[in-house]
DNA sequence: AAGGTAAATACACACGTGTGTATTGCTCTA
DNA sequence: TAGAGCAATACACACGTGTGTATTTACCTT
């Protein structure tokens, strides 16, 4: 119905030019200070608010980051952690005065990707990915445009993470975590139990790759374990599927084997509370004859009477750092570049430094070791 | 880098004014079929895509959704459903060239909430709401601004009903199937284990009140049982907060009194589920000894290795005509008044009737009954 | 063949904001 | 006191698209 306040009203109820309207609730020094008080008063008596698709078009930045998910969203259990790192970071885009748009990566209609729409249509400033499987044309048409990007948890398959900024768990660190835990409590054996298969058939990375997120937890495990002196025969590694009934089965399958001192580490909590289940089931106590830890301290420890031992994913701090990074990046790109002309500091190295970071997770000892 | 491509440099390479342009892209009949199919080709082969933010500012309109969720997404199990919909629902807003934002109801900073932020800043052009808690302030901002809404699920406390949009699930429907198939397999006694508190302390409404969806469950079960001839001794109802563990102690605290015969509707599967797990610790065999059917068809159901039966909400049907409807609306609000000034025909009924949709849901029979 | 008509297209302005340039008004200095 | 210098503000245009009005073009009628 009534007509949305704008800057020139705003002008004309001040007795100024718009511009200086516009000045005034930009911050500009080019406006005294007295003016900008009375504008600013004004525009909160008025409940201002400046419309946003003026300000894209003219400033060219819309204040809305792209987030895309990944695939397995319709997956249960992952889906659990996803939503919850999506919330996460939303909530601290908020901070920065950002909106997001939560989009898949897939295309569905006419041979181009979301990604490639919201970039042709000018809707996003820049995109927050987690999503492992995107194909490297989609990065390619990001650089096009210097749309800043920041990658979360998972890396691309087929383009250079150097090339990007990164942000993750450091399962590394999570493995190591795990191991000593059950150093410390006293374990003689142990079990690792991973999910090497993924779901989108994605081609198994090197070593080195910063996203092989499984290998790198088997990595740190072994790798502590090794440290504190434990013979590789005591070290007996496992894969699963990855689901409730695997983990299940295994145990079940397994029952005979198990001895006291034996420590359990899942690569998942839905693998740790699949074979809790069964364990209760085949008379295994838990931890009196062996130990269980998982791994994401996930929400389904709501549908357990007893508490299992897990290392907790960082998502909060990824969540956290991330929307500050795309900030940076954001606010370099547009408020940068002057500076960098005017200055020209000896700071000249290299500017556009990718920067990758590990968050290291937390052992949250609970019933179950 | 590159200068993305506007309607005008598509005008200059066809040789014609950028209103033509315009007109050719948007289906003017005020174009040659000809020139159309040029200028289509044309922007087809340079990947044209209409500035968002130009065309907004232009038309009034942003094609985003706002799409508000209930402050009860931080809880596991609540937030199962409450993803999957929204999930479901950006989807189908897809079919409708929709893009949707997603935000919390609650306002974060300055005492101005998201959704009026939204509106001012001309950010959305109507809203999805699946929040029962929403001030009724904040209705009479989107009324006032005339932004089509849809409400999904919780009808807003202190806000007549009738003046919104609705879509959701027909509880009493669906407490009503779960009466007729629990006395199609047999049982005798029936037990109604509801959810009456909840968490954000909402004042329970009258027995009329679309929203109050336990209350039409226990209404549609113990209505049915009735109907049917079953006396009221042999329905017995109580009242659980929620929770996995509360049906569980449910279950083990009454452990001596349940009887064969004995159908239990739960009005939740995570009830049914901590139900499930009680039986196994206390030795009651489920569908053998009593019978339990739950209500969500929530995916928690993967971590069972028994199938819980259930009342299937109907989200994906719930999603889709809310899209729909809002899209309609938008349709209406922007080419349909031109039709009505235009045609005047004798349909000038109650135009801006607001549409109650109850979806039923679905009987899914599986190992529990 | 001239005039009328309708279709097709060009012209011009609006949407609300940001910003480079021009103008005003003030103070300071010689 | 006149002019320089500077701060503060007004003016004007740009961003890309939509749309009402004016203009051109082609065809049809008498």
């Amino acid at each position: 119905m009534g007509k949305r306040m704008t800057i020139k009203d705003l002008a004309e109820i001040a007795g100024v030019d718009h511009s200086t309207v516009s000045r005034a609730l930009n911050n500009s020094p080019r406006v005294q200070e007295a003016t900008r008080l009375k504008i600013m008063e004004l525009a909160r008596k008025h409940n201002f608010q400046f419309n946003a698709s003026a300000r894209s078009l003219s400033s060219r930045r819309t204040g809305v980051i792209g987030i895309i998910y990944p695939a397995g969203m319709e997956d249960f259990y992952s889906s659990l952690y996803t939503n919850r790192l999506f919330m996460d970071l939303r909530k601290e885009l908020e901070n920065y005065q950002l909106d997001g748009i939560l989009l898949s990566a897939l295309h569905p209609v006419n041979g181009e990707s979301n990604i490639e729409r919201l970039i042709r249509q000018n809707k996003v400033d820049g995109f927050l990915i987690f999503h492992g499987s995107i194909s490297s044309e989609n990065y390619i048409l990001i650089n096009k445009w210097e749309l800043p990007v920041v990658q979360i948890h998972l890396a691309p398959d087929d383009y250079p993470e150097e090339k990007l900024d990164f942000f993750s768990t450091d399962n590394r660190c999570g493995g190591k975590l795990a191991a000593e835990h059950l150093i410390n409590i006293g374990c003689r054996r142990f079990f690792d139990i991973s999910i090497p298969f993924c779901k989108d058939t994605r081609t198994t990375k090197s070593i080195n790759n910063i996203s092989s997120e499984t290998w790198q937890r088997t990595a740190g495990f072994t790798g502590e374990l090794n440290a504190s002196g434990i013979k590789d025969s005591l070290i007996i590694r496992y894969a699963l599927s990855g689901t409730f009934q695997t983990a299940r089965d295994f145990i079940l399958e397994n029952r005979e084997n198990f001895k006291p001192g034996d420590g359990l580490f899942f690569h998942s909590d839905l693998l740790a509370f699949g074979a809790l289940t069964a364990c209760r089931e085949a008379g295994i106590r838990v931890p009196e004859d062996i130990r269980i830890i998982g791994f994401d301290d996930s929400p389904i420890a709501v549908l357990m009477d007893v508490g299992i031992t897990t290392i907790h994913q960082p998502r909060e701090i990824i969540a956290a750092h991330a929307a500050e990074r795309i900030f940076n990046l954001l606010e370099e790109k547009y408020n940068g570049k002057q500076k960098e002309a005017g200055k020209k500091g000896p700071s000249a190295g290299p500017e556009n430094a990718k920067v990758q970071e590990l968050v290291p997770p937390l052992l949250v000892k609970r019933e179950t070791t």
